[in-house]
DNA sequence: CAGCATATTCAACAAGCGTTGAATTATCAA
DNA sequence: TTGATAATTCAACGCTTGTTGAATATGCTG
């Protein structure tokens, strides 16, 4: 058993963990319900991962690497193909947004828990700052500055402020509450996170444009 | 004791379970924690509103007809001095939204805790669909009559999508996590509710344009 | 004042919590 | 096969949880 090919059952620990947290939080969940969950014993979550809190970090950080990684990918091929004028606004909040699409669209439902759980983290007062400026600011500011390039008027205060306009609409999204489904009567589901981004792109650019001064 | 004027301890426990309940979620707090907030015995709070889940459910109601008064009368006051061609896409938004502001501006901090907790609710798989849809649906549907007159070309999917991304970028905001506060460097603060308002009116409502077909 | 209903505290419960040390099983190199 | 190391379970701990029934305090009514 080396270091790098966790266990089967640490990597299940995690994937129950991970459906949990996003579904009732960090303490609406026990470390007996993840357990049974996964099909082990209580003490094995502790010892692979220690206190509770730090399988919670390490749900959280598990797929924050690849999930950056291919949303930067995104954004440096939309730049590279864009020459020198740069991306669209439309084309920047593409590259934010899509590559958590794919993330969905392979099927994994791990992928979805986890957008889940970082809708749950980003919307708390408690965990929000703390936790996501650690591991999301880098690549939030590297987008921020590529619709900076693509609104040259725009002042810094009202780009982060519509910033901040994107992030709630998608955070909203990752959690996935179903109560579009109610209100629309059953025409929008939450699920469908492919018509969530078809309308999230053109009203996000419309409002980055209204705001921050394009033509 | 009239049943219409609650003892001043219960209101104190209403208000130290609405700010801990926003802050750590329903799971994050114990009845012990509010009842040491309050200065009361912990079995008070199970006397006057019964098992941890009803008084859950007493915070949650408390301010919520008051709150939805406002807005309908906001929304009533903007249909009524627009005649005939009826308000504006920013006007039944501003009619959304600065009735949230001119609750903080009373400076009671009763009020922010409380539409912290909303977003909590709102946010959440677990809770957000059967706790949202009672009490605020009519208010919502509303609105969406209201956006729908003043889009007239706007599919109905197109237009719960949109208040999708509006519903999201409002419960970010209310939930107050201090994330744009480090994210801009200080320059957006997250307590400011005015300035989230005085950005999401016009995006917002460019947004709807964009997506339901206002010219 | 007495009497009574309400409000509040006191004391305790059974259940469930996270955590840990020791015992057991699995894995794999020698 | 043997021995060592990692993985897993077992069993239990001290503590906190929500809840409740009885005891006490409070405030109103007559």
């Amino acid at each position: 058993m080396s270091r790098k090919t966790p266990s089967a059952k640490s990597e299940r620990i995690l994937d129950v963990a991970e459906e949990l947290f996003a579904l009732r939080g960090y303490d609406g969940v026990t470390l007996r319900q993840i357990a049974n969950g996964a099909g082990v014993d209580v003490a094995l979550a502790s010892y692979h991962f220690g206190k509770k809190i730090d399988l919670f970090n390490a749900v959280f950080q598990r797929r924050a690497v690849e999930l950056n990684e291919s949303r930067l990918s995104a954004l440096r091929a939309c730049q590279d193909s864009s020459g020198k004028a740069g991306p669209s606004v439309e084309q920047i909040i593409e590259a934010f947004l899509r590559p958590l699409e794919i993330a969905q669209e392979t099927g994994d439902k791990g992928w979805t828990n986890y957008l889940a759980l970082i809708a749950y983290i980003n919307n708390s007062p408690y965990w929000g700052k703390r936790m996501m400026s650690k591991l999301f600011d880098k690549l939030v500011l590297e987008f921020i500055d590529a619709l900076r390039k693509a609104l040259p008027d725009a002042r810094d205060e009202d780009l982060f402020w519509c910033y901040h306009n994107l992030s709630g609409a998608l955070t909203l999204t990752l959690a996935q509450t179903g109560r579009i489904d109610t209100l629309s009567g059953g025409s929008c589901r939450s699920s469908d996170f492919r018509a969530a981004y078809d309308h999230m792109i053109p009203f996000t650019a419309a409002g980055f444009r209204q705001v921050c001064g394009g033509q």
